[in-house]
DNA sequence: CCACTCTTGTGAAATAGTTCGCAATTAAGT
DNA sequence: ACTTAATTGCGAACTATTTCACAAGAGTGG
């Protein structure tokens, strides 16, 4: 089992794998092969087995992949066999959405504290949780011990934000203002940004208009 | 200017381009080198050289890039020189924060319609947008020839949704449900999944703290 | 108008990621 | 036990993407 660099790519096809597992599970299915699992999630089977390679060997020839024991692999492997505390910044329209997406939960990510700097959103309650003014931040941070931050504020205030967190200890960041942010590489960083994502449709409608 | 094949990471890189090269516009910056973007966006020069150079030749040897221009041949590259009629399915927690998200609005994607199939949401007002029960979705894709389609459904209703949207002769899907969705070819679909977004994250910290 | 500096555009090389093809292994049937 | 069918794991081949490195321009200053 030697890592030395596990493409990204991989690492979110292991999420689709295992959400695509669960859902066998419900189905009462007992083994999947990689064609199975592939034709499943719409990729080859040899791109399955490749990605889990990198990890192990899970499967038995001739068989196929037990779902429940590859499912448990995924979860440890992905960092979900126990539960991260996350800071959610920014309490406007998509940070309300995130606060109480059943996703994040599901998944063991706890949303522990949600902090805002409009005086009009603190007191709020979202789920089980109360909005805090942004000055609590630093010292929530510390003290719940959170490593995950979630940004949905504006862009203009992305980076100063995120400098408060790093220097809290934070240890990765998911990014969902339209900025690109600054952080040191001890930091993980991953941005998910809904224009970039609307203009790659756009582009690609464009493009089958001209050809 | 001939196009066989962009890879998707270009276009994904050229959007973050323009939204930076707006920033500088704002600063009043009038030209720049492509390692300045480079820098400003977290790639390499190189990259932003030869990403660019699918599409043509914009700069000037020795000088760079004018920022407005390329700004411009980028807009209409991605196909943001006009607007695009969206309709949304699904506006519950998500869907109703990406109701109001300005940044479709920005880019030109225009929020026309919104459906759901709750009858305690139908008649909510979302901005300047009725919620109408899902019935009524396919006539309005086809009346208002509608070519992108939003979904913030749950995982289960996402297929019955996409068939629908396709065969009332949607172009483009963005669909936010955890769930792999089978569309013709002729359709173009991206997904953009939360929980993959945190699971890679929880794989990083996993791994972090193990080596 | 020459020398110098800067920076693009682009082949070529290097790196990364995916697909192919098949030996090895397992189970099932006879 | 032997044969057949299924399916993994994995090296090798292939394809895609990124980085390198440098010739070709373009502006600047003397």
């Amino acid at each position: 089992m030697k890592v030395y660099k596990i493409p990204e790519a991989t690492v979110m096809r292991l999420s689709v794998y295992s959400r695509f597992l669960h859902q066998l599970l419900d189905e009462g299915v007992n083994t999947a092969s990689s064609e199975a699992i592939a034709q499943g999630v719409g990729v080859s089977s040899a791109q399955v087995r490749k990605d889990l390679a990198y990890f192990g060997e899970f499967g038995t020839r001739g068989v196929g992949y037990r779902v429940d024991e590859l499912y448990g692999h995924l979860k440890s492997i992905l960092g979900l066999d126990h539960d991260w505390n996350i800071i959610l910044v920014g309490a406007g329209k998509l940070g309300s959405a995130l606060a109480l997406y059943q996703g994040f939960a599901e998944r063991g990510f706890h949303v522990s504290t949600i902090v805002d700097n409009d005086k009009k959103i603190v007191g709020n309650k979202l789920g089980m949780v109360t909005v805090e003014p942004i000055e609590v931040m630093t010292q929530r941070v510390k003290e719940k011990d959170i490593k995950v931050g979630v940004l949905t504020v504006p862009a203009s205030a992305a980076q100063n934000v995120t400098d408060l967190l790093v220097e809290a200890g934070i240890k990765a960041i998911l990014n969902f203002s339209p900025r690109v942010l600054k952080v040191p590489n001890t930091v993980i960083l991953r941005n998910v940004d809904l224009s970039v994502n609307l203009e790659v449709l756009s582009f690609n409608l464009n493009m089958n208009k001209k050809n």
